[in-house]
RNA sequence: GGGGUCGUAGCCCAACGGCAGAGGCACGUGUCUUAGGAGCACGCCAGUGUGGGUUCGACUCCCACCGACCCCA
């Protein structure tokens, strides 16, 4: 059946935009695949869910843009290539090929106009040019932050490669490593990637929206400069609760930081430098977490507090980050629970200024965090807690000792990786002319293709080990330069490629504005839940920053987004140590495509996790198999009827049917559309049996309804709705026959079912004409003899009337 | 600790604040059949996690608790 339909839609040239089209349009993307082996069971259904809101559209009359791409650059290329001692490329297009063959049979309705892959000179050539941009922007930039190091392998590990703070490799400690690295500075973008959220409320899953706003995480407060005795500037802290600045009772600088190197008196050097090593070997989850056991070392300095010139000890501890704030903090134990924790460690006072009415944290060891009346707090007593922030953020700017503020949990994107299989950095580094930007006619600055090692000694970068082509001419001054050895996070080659769907093949620009303002912005992204922070805060990134330099017209990249859930089996998610790993390919062999897409489709809503066990592919194979002897049983039978000439009541329930369907469809609940497919399968089955095809009118009514159903049948089981509508008599595609469509006349019923309760249960029901007054429902409902029986002796209080459905008699 | 999502038959899931059951799986009975693991027909099964509240009326809205999953700390 596959073999049969995919060449004749090949040929219909069903699936490719039109750009020059007078119809609406839509943009369908689903998030392009990793290439790292075939598809499996996440793939078909995500792509099933894709592929029904695509056709739908389709069938519903818009042009519809549905691209399908591969994200190919990536470690698991190069680990791959390492173990068969062959060339990622080899590895990374063979997978491209084995998923696109795979896709075309589980009959995914792409362009394939628009296939790319980030891994082609042709795409990367476009990612270095947008880098550039960045980089004239001052929006990436260089400087030295922390790596994991494995001390044994020397070597840089990525994040996933650090299992449980040991090298995955060779089990050693893995520490940190301070190198110079490339960031874009998305902390540029924290207000607006935060505030135009706005726009996206009720559009994409608010979950995801809260996990951004997590992650961007703004806080206001103010910041506070603390003189440091023997020091000659001062420090800056950050602080939400400037109100509990009277509480502050110590001072906490990052122990990896500078900072604390530099604050730390000569006695305390030693004992200093072994706290810094041990900080070192820890992650920084585990350095979060709170409850763990607080450590750290006195400085031997003290901070002067700017409110109440107090002189409180200086300590460095692994509980704060250097990288987050300013690296330093205020310790007001009473009022935060990692403070007192670490307060209660060191036998530092804890002095409450805020009083909660809660109890005193001196005994309970529980700090207080909510609202109350200022203690112990100088001129600020008595005030509640927002009056005294504003109060103190306010004199403390008065002073000259700080300022309001607002701070993010959003740090800079670290997109450079020690990797291989990546996008290179087009920056020449130069002696004389420092950092220079390859210029854009010189792109793409291509992979070296031999010449290097995947793994070469000494943690350095392996394009660092391409000698000759690391040597270059510097494009500035012409003198001898070096190329820059670090490729791109692979996010980076993701945040843009929906833009270049449109013009996938023009070697010309990284993408056609005048398309994309045709295209752009997605209107519906479907993908799963595990790139609902960072994939996403990054593509709407770069969307804002090509806006700002006037290549975009749009701000918002995906206008809706659908998050799928997970393909699971018995309970947790498959993988081969589990032993419970379902092969896709096997499904197939045994069901078929279309019998899975049902069953991904039908076992409930997108967004739910499907277990495999739960679900019943023979049940979707069954009914198949039914709506084909359905189409066959039908046959030519009232073909080229006029559907008005067909059996009122049957197609009154077809009517019904259908609408319902397109309904949940276009809700995406396609479980339930796909249940009044099943329903008006039964119908036409009984109304055949009971001989409606032996009159005109009744075989017209089954042509429509078989008619029907093929056509909203192939957005979910394209194949077998071919079949069926040829087996009905019709040329292909059904897919050009479009979406059904209603009669109004025939969804309005003259009768529906009114019922009857008594104090909220029902008690009677009856047929009643659909436009019957109140008074005559009140009347007959009250006549009713069930009514009558159950209110018994009691008085009638109230009776609550919604016409023509329901009759509510309340008794006194 | 804060936030989000969610708890409906043996199982997966439906139900604008108005009849708790649309659909499927499993199971059972019958029927057709040389046969059935196919088809068809019929049947079986819960009062919606718990406790309150709002309402004429709550699976649906509100509060608390229990449990599951996810995010942030």
């Amino acid at each position: 059946m596959v073999d049969k339909w995919l060449p004749v839609w090949d040929r219909l040239r069903l699936f490719e935009a039109r750009d020059d089209d007078s119809r609406e349009r839509r943009y369908i993307v689903d998030m392009f695949p990793y290439p790292s082996g075939d598809l499996h069971m996440g793939h078909a259904e995500a792509y099933s869910i894709g592929d029904a809101v695509a056709r739908f559209a389709l069938m519903r009359g818009y042009d519809v843009l549905h691209p399908i791409g591969w994200d190919s650059f990536g470690l698991p290329a190069e680990n791959a290539a390492l173990k068969r001692e062959m060339d990622p490329r080899e590895w990374t297009y063979a997978n491209i090929d084995t998923q696109a063959e795979s896709f075309k049979r589980l009959g995914i309705s792409f362009d394939w106009r628009t296939r790319l892959h980030t891994s082609d000179p042709e795409y990367y050539r476009w990612t270095q040019w947008i880098f550039l941009r960045l980089f004239e922007r001052g929006l990436a930039y260089r400087k030295a932050a922390p790596v994991n190091w494995c001390p044994n392998d020397q070597t840089v590990l990525a994040n996933e490669q650090v299992i449980a703070g040991k090298c995955e490799r060779c089990g050693s400690d893995v520490t940190k490593k301070n190198l110079t690295q490339w960031f874009f500075r998305i902390t540029a973008y924290a207000d607006r990637l935060l505030d135009d959220m706005a726009q996206l409320e009720g559009c994409w899953p608010e979950r995801v929206l809260t996990m951004q706003r997590n992650w961007i995480g703004r806080s206001a407060g103010a910041y506070v400069d603390f003189r440091i005795e023997g020091h000659e500037t001062p420090v800056r802290v950050f602080t939400t609760r400037p109100d509990t600045l009277f509480g502050a009772t110590f001072f906490v600088v990052a122990a990896d930081s500078p900072l604390a190197a530099e604050l730390c008196s000569d006695d305390k050097r030693d004992a200093f430098n072994a706290y810094v090593e041990q900080v070192q070997r820890m992650s920084e989850v585990d350095r979060l977490t709170e409850g763990r056991h607080k450590t750290g070392v006195d400085l031997g300095r003290h901070a002067i507090n700017p409110v109440n010139g107090e002189r409180i000890p200086v300590y460095a501890a692994d509980y704060v980050l250097a990288d987050y704030g300013t690296g330093a903090i205020m310790a007001v134990p009473a009022h935060d629970q990692r403070d007192l924790d670490f307060a209660r460690v060191f036998a530092l006072p804890v002095r409450m200024v805020v009083d909660t009415g809660e109890p005193d944290p001196n005994e309970t060891g529980i700090a207080t965090h909510g609202d109350g009346v200022l203690v112990n707090s100088g001129p600020y007593d008595g005030m509640r807690k927002d009056e005294a922030i504003a109060a103190i953020a306010a004199d403390l700017q008065g002073d000259a000792h700080g300022e309001p503020a607002t701070t993010y949990r959003l740090r800079d994107w670290l997109l450079s990786r020690q990797r291989y299989w990546g996008c290179p950095i087009p920056i020449v580094h130069c002696g004389a002319c420092g950092e220079v930007a390859v210029p854009d006619d010189q792109l793409p600055v291509e992979l070296p293709v031999r010449g290097y090692e995947l793994r070469p000694e000494g943690g350095r970068s392996p394009l660092e080990s391409a000698t000759e082509w690391v040597t270059v001419t510097c494009p500035s001054c012409g003198g001898p330069a070096t190329r820059d050895t670090d490729t791109m996070d692979t996010f980076v080659d993701s945040s843009w490629y929906f833009l270049r769907f449109p013009s996938a093949s023009d070697h010309s620009q990284p993408f056609d504005a005048q398309l994309l303002r045709r295209w752009a912005p997605v209107d519906e992204y479907v993908g799963g839940v595990t790139h609902a922070i960072l994939h996403l805060l990054y593509a709407r990134f770069f969307v804002k920053a090509l806006h700002d330099m006037d290549y975009l017209d749009f701000t918002e990249p995906f206008t809706r987004l659908t998050n799928q859930g997970m393909v699971i089996m018995n309970g947790s998610s498959m993988s081969k140590s589990r032993g419970n790993l379902v092969k896709l390919q096997d499904e197939l062999a045994s069901y078929g495509p279309d019998a899975v897409r049902l069953t991904m489709l039908f076992a409930g809503p997108p967004e739910e996790d499907i277990d495999w066990a739960d679900v019943s592919p023979t049940g979707a194979v069954k009914w198949l198999a039914r709506v084909w002897r359905l189409a066959s049983d039908i046959g030519r039978a009232g073909v080229g009827s006029d559907p008005a000439t067909g059996d009122p009541e049957l197609r009154r329930s077809v009517h019904k049917l259908v609408h319902d369907a397109t309904a949940q469809t276009d809700h995406k609940r396609f479980n339930v559309a796909i249940a009044r497919l099943m329903e008006l399968t039964s119908l036409l089955r009984k109304a055949i049996d009971a001989g409606a095809t032996d009159a005109a009118a009744g075989a017209s009514a089954v042509r429509e309804g078989g008619e029907a159903l093929a056509r909203m049948l192939s957005i979910f089981a394209p194949f077998a709705a071919e079949e069926a509508w040829e087996l009905l008599g019709n040329e292909p595609s059904v897919v050009s026959a479009g979406w059904p469509t209603t009669e109004p006349s025939l969804l309005v019923e003259d009768s529906v079912t009114c019922i009857v309760q008594v104090a909220g249960k029902l008690r009677d029901k009856f047929e009643v004409p659909v436009g019957i007054t109140e008074d005559e429902l009140r009347e007959r409902a009250l006549a009713s003899e069930a009514v009558r029986r159950t209110l018994g002796d009691r008085p009638v209080r109230t009776v609550i009337v919604r016409a023509p459905r329901l009759v509510n008699v309340v008794p006194g």
